[in-house]
RNA sequence: GGCCCUGUAGUUCAAUGGAUAGAACGGAAGUUUCCUAAACUUUAAAUAUAGGUUCGAUUCCUAUCGGGGCUACCA
């Protein structure tokens, strides 16, 4: 229980014996008190709503909950009435028993997983045309941080990887490394395999632009002269003979996904993220007709002249929305409304979030619609954690102006330059090489997935790679800075075995410092009902910049009071645990020393 | 056109309907060398506009104006 749920259930019932009702807890909002009122106390009931059931004025209503608190409780050393706000201040010894008993538990305020019922994360969903790029980065961040924080909530987590390695797009990519790719190989090439096989869906557009370049100049419309293009009709002739199993087509296709697969792998890895289960839409893409099926049965649906099926949701405010095509195959709702059905019937989950950019939000309205009509009682538990897109400081990603941020080389560029600031300033000289290297991949990786997760998912963001990677300021390095200094003091104090003393004075700053104790695991909390990596994210640099600003006040190897250097020495353990565990939620490592 | 998201210091980001809208970077001034990429203190600087609901609005509602996205028998 936090603090501020224990006071919450206090003034509840402070609440009921003073006015008679009973009220539940979550009624109250206590806050912790604003930083210009903290000398009146760490933390502040609001009883504006409870005013029309005291029938008393603001002043009034605070300072008889104010006297009831204290009567009946144990944990108020005071409290003062400014307005409508009731400032409590919590008895220091509270505040010592509190840490005493937490700071030796490293894993504070995260739990295990509870079983039960599963939570589905679906995130990454990468195309096998093209490498992986800096919007699938956020992707991947956010899906991976997501589920950990379930996780740390006692939630049971499957991560799931849906592969789109079928289609038109693919068939362009083969195509092109059929004409023009001499047998080319990844190991031939030197080349990594998702790379290799962007390269020839590049190359097919560019050939596709010269054919109907010329072709218009011939006199064609654009238009007639894609129609009219040869290569283009190749790649559909392909695609239809892999849905007709063609042995030598699906040979192709199965050979060039591999490669790419192998080029994800060194990605994620890279990234640090593993799937539970991986589909693939080639597996995937013909579900969902089944329910088609049982929407034309219960009326749901219905069927158009050219024998085309579609659902009417006008009323909904949308438009009428294709399920099945007039030939009967199905489109990407079809599919979609299918891997839902199988994998609700897979993991019987709890909820289903699907990370998807925001571009795709009116398809998460149609999907959860369309089930929700066929009467299944899960579409509310799907939710879709949208995301904005991801720009640079030169301005918007386009393929076209190839100004995509390839996601390797980003991560490599971060890297390098957590090399380069580290060597000009020769602070690892003492490390192996081995050591080294593992710090430049800890801090380079860390600026990154920090500076993309601190932000809230459903806004466009700017990344600046080169701001992201300062040691100073909201950044990964900076956190991950504080946790090695706190690390190295540690170091030095050790064999002095520190204890907690309930002697100790303790100095307004340092009351501030431990609201860590309350509001970790509260944070976590609401990040994970958020979906919010960026929760964490903001509270770890806060928590961060506070611990300095302590350090900096008391420097705990100078302190000669026993008593209060051991409280500080605790409460460094407790925050050097905090951040890390904090940055853990996020997918970042933190360097025992750097 | 319709639908969805979004608009906060110069810039990048915060703020369950609560007190005087917080930080960071950058700018200006100063202190210090404490363990580690310096730190600390002070300072200037913002809620797009107009209404409404409320004891109280950056937050909720309406309109207007900006930015982005969707509006495929592509996935």
């Amino acid at each position: 229980m936090t603090i501020q749920e224990l006071l919450a259930g206090r003034a509840a019932e402070a609440f009921n014996q003073l006015f008679g009702t009973v009220l539940s807890p979550s009624d109250f909002t206590i806050q912790r008190t604003v930083i210009n009122f903290r000398e009146q106390g760490d933390f502040s009931l609001v009883v504006f709503p409870l005013l029309k059931l005291s029938k008393k004025s603001p002043e009034e209503t605070a300072r008889l909950m104010g006297n009831k608190l204290q009567e009946i409780t144990d944990e108020i050393e005071s409290f003062s009435v400014i307005k409508g706000f009731l400032n409590l201040r919590i008895k220091q010894q509270f505040w010592v028993d509190f840490i005493t008993k937490k700071y030796t538990n490293t894993s504070f305020g995260l739990k295990k997983p509870e079983g039960g019922k599963p939570v589905v994360v679906e995130f990454s969903s990468p195309n096998t045309n093209k490498p992986l790029h800096l919007g699938h980065i956020r992707n991947n961040l956010l899906g991976f941080s997501v589920s950990k924080i379930l996780e740390a909530n006692g939630q049971s987590v499957k991560r799931v990887n849906l592969v789109n390695d079928r289609g038109i797009h693919i068939c362009k990519s083969m195509l092109a490394w059929k004409l023009f790719g001499n047998n080319v190989s990844p190991e031939s090439s030197g080349k990594k395999g998702d790379k290799l096989v962007g390269d020839f869906y590049v190359l097919f557009d560019k050939k596709f632009k010269e054919e109907c370049g010329s072709l218009v100049a011939k006199g064609l419309s654009e238009e007639e002269a894609g129609n009219r293009s040869n290569l283009m009709s190749e790649a559909r002739n392909m695609l239809r003979k892999w849905e007709q199993q063609d042995p030598e087509t699906r040979a192709l296709w199965s050979m060039m996904n591999q490669w790419v697969y192998k080029g994800f792998e060194e990605t994620y890895r890279q990234l640090g993220i593993v799937f539970d289960k991986t589909y693939y839409e080639s597996e995937t893409y013909l579900l969902g007709k089944k329910l088609v099926d049982e929407g034309l049965k219960k009326g749901v649906l219905f069927r158009k002249d050219d024998n085309s099926i579609w659902i009417d949701l006008t009323s909904e405010g949308l438009d009428e929305k294709l399920l099945l095509r007039a030939d009967g195959t199905s489109v990407y709702m079809t599919q979609d409304l299918g891997t839902a059905q199988l994998r609700y019937d897979e993991f019987n989950p709890s909820e289903m979030i699907y990370v998807v950019g925001n571009e795709q939000n009116y398809h998460f309205d149609v999907l959860k619609l369309v089930l929700k009509k066929l009467d299944k009682e899960w579409a509310d538990h799907i939710f879709h954690l949208s995301y904005g897109m991801v720009e640079l400081p030169e301005g918007k990603m386009k393929s076209r102006e190839g100004t995509v941020v390839d996601a390797d080389d980003l991560i490599e560029e971060m890297k390098v330059t957590a090399r380069q600031m580290t060597e000009e300033l020769g602070k690892i000289d003492d490390f192996d090489s081995e050591e080294a290297v593992r710090l430049y991949d800890t801090v380079g990786l860390g600026a990154l997935k920090y500076f993309i997760l601190k932000v809230d998912p459903k806004k466009n963001m700017v990344f600046n790679p080169s701001e992201s990677i300062d040691f100073n300021g909201n950044t990964g390095p900076f956190i991950q800075y504080t946790y090695a200094r706190i690390k190295s003091v540690l170091r030095k104090a050790e064999g002095q075995d520190f204890t907690m003393q309930g002697s100790v004075t303790l100095y307004p700053k340092e009351i501030s410092l431990s609201i860590l104790n309350y509001m970790f695991p509260q944070v976590i909390n609401d990040a994970a009902t958020e979906y919010s990596p960026s929760v964490i994210a903001n509270y770890l640099f806060e928590l961060a910049k506070e611990y300095n600003q302590f350090y900096h006040e008391h420097p705990i190897l100078k302190e000669e009071n026993t008593n209060s250097k051991d409280y500080r020495l605790a409460l460094s353990v407790l925050t050097a645990s905090v951040l890390k565990n904090g940055m853990k939620l996020l997918g970042i490592e933190v360097p025992e020393r750097m």
